[in-house]
DNA sequence: GGCAATCAAATTTTCGAAAATATATTCCCA
DNA sequence: TGGGAATATATTTTCGAAAATTTGATTGCC
């Protein structure tokens, strides 16, 4: 692994939990500070971001993390479920048992990490870093068997850009379904996936995006107030 | 515009048209003395090109073009029938006025190019360019009122490695159309698309992609010298 | 006072050398 | 002769300085 893939995680993920607000300017001598390395894995950590819609640049005045809104939201949630709801349909149809076996095993580990989550009453860092990895695991367990590294690839650079909402809605207060438990929506998800039921696991899948664009517009229309929290 | 876009649009052109060769080893010193730049610029491309699937890189050895075969030509295929099909939707259902003389206009101009190419005894390299670059816009047309940024992106970056396969079947003979005109399929689904025949339009794309997936796998299946076989 | 033009400071972009790492070759010894 | 450490070479990766460009401030002019 090189300093420049260092560069492009540590970048994200600091782009997606908000620490690099939306539209902030990316200064090379502030990243080299905040990063402790030069400008050329910088540089070429901000190309490859570049390509992935999360910073933008102008030529001859640099970068800055790509905006956000209502409208980029639900940009993102639509074109998710379109290339989601096709890459589950055909891992139902071409997954193995292997397949099953990671959904299910995925699905464990982020069910465990939530209850832990859930009772701990001052979690660290390292636990919602943990959280958010187990839950990207097993989104990506339930399309990996659909046998097309480009849905794959599109689905990895859509749910990092997604994740950004659900962290700026997170901004105040940490945990909280409200009106629908969220880990019941992934069990049945898993379960539908894994009884081949494709009708019902794309439909699933598909509310599930949707009632999380529905009720992070609603949060976000109001920041600053004592939220709670979905995914 | 900056060195690093200039060598980004010029090293995907020279993967795209072949005269850098899949698998071929990316040697950053060969680089530099062929597009006459730094290390910066170069290697700024080539991390925006890993993350369009155009080179591979790993790390603390280099980067290579990114390798071709028949499998991945119909994965390439497909997830484009999925992505343009829905975005056509969108943009015949929302495409205004200005929409349809694009179209309209684009095809135009592909076609005049089509007929000079046909016409000319010995085409230059800008003859070529030129109409390799109207052929994208009309494709890009067609899409271009669906109002998804995520839409027409990934239709982009399939788009460049579709055209790999065209120009891998091109090397040596010219003109590519056996058995079936091309121009006239461009003029059909230009005029379903303005019509609003919506099923007519996506039948129209999704056909004219399978058919030439078919037909480069049939040219690619016997080329001159050695085949790379990956999965 | 308004408005260019000019200069200074800040910032991005590019370069070539240096450091780190991989690959090839040599040499030694059983 | 063959295996394997040791060395040499080739290549990638990273750094900091230099060049190019933008931004902001100041001055001079009408």
């Amino acid at each position: 692994m090189t300093l420049s893939d260092d560069a492009h995680d540590l970048i994200r993920r600091d782009i997606v939990n908000g620490t690099l607000a939306p539209e902030e300017p990316l200064r090379m001598d502030a990243l080299k500070t905040r990063y402790g390395m030069g400008f050329s894995p910088l540089r070429e950590a901000l190309n490859r971001l570049q390509a992935e819609h999360m910073v933008i640049a102008v030529p001859q005045r640099g970068f800055a993390v790509a905006p956000v809104s209502p409208a980029l939201m639900w940009d993102v949630i639509r074109t998710r479920i379109h290339i989601e709801t096709r890459a589950l349909e055909i891992s139902i149809m071409q997954g193995d048992d292997d397949w099953e076996a990671a959904v299910v095993s995925s699905l464990h580990g982020m069910l465990l990490q939530a209850r832990r989550l859930a009772e701990q009453e001052c979690p660290t860092e390292d636990d919602f870093r943990c959280m958010e990895d187990r839950h990207r695991r097993f989104h990506r367990a339930l399309i990996d068997a659909c046998g097309s590294n480009w849905l794959l690839d599109f689905a990895a650079k859509l749910y990092f850009n997604s994740e950004r909402y659900r962290f700026a809605a997170l901004a105040g207060s940490i945990r909280g379904t409200v009106g629908r438990n969220v880990q019941d929506e992934h069990r049945r998800l898993a379960d539908a996936a894994t009884a081949r039921d494709t009708a019902r696991a794309t439909e699933l899948l598909t509310h599930h995006y949707l009632e999380t664009g529905r009720y992070l517009e609603s949060v976000l229309a109001v920041p600053q107030s004592e939220n709670t929290v979905s995914d």
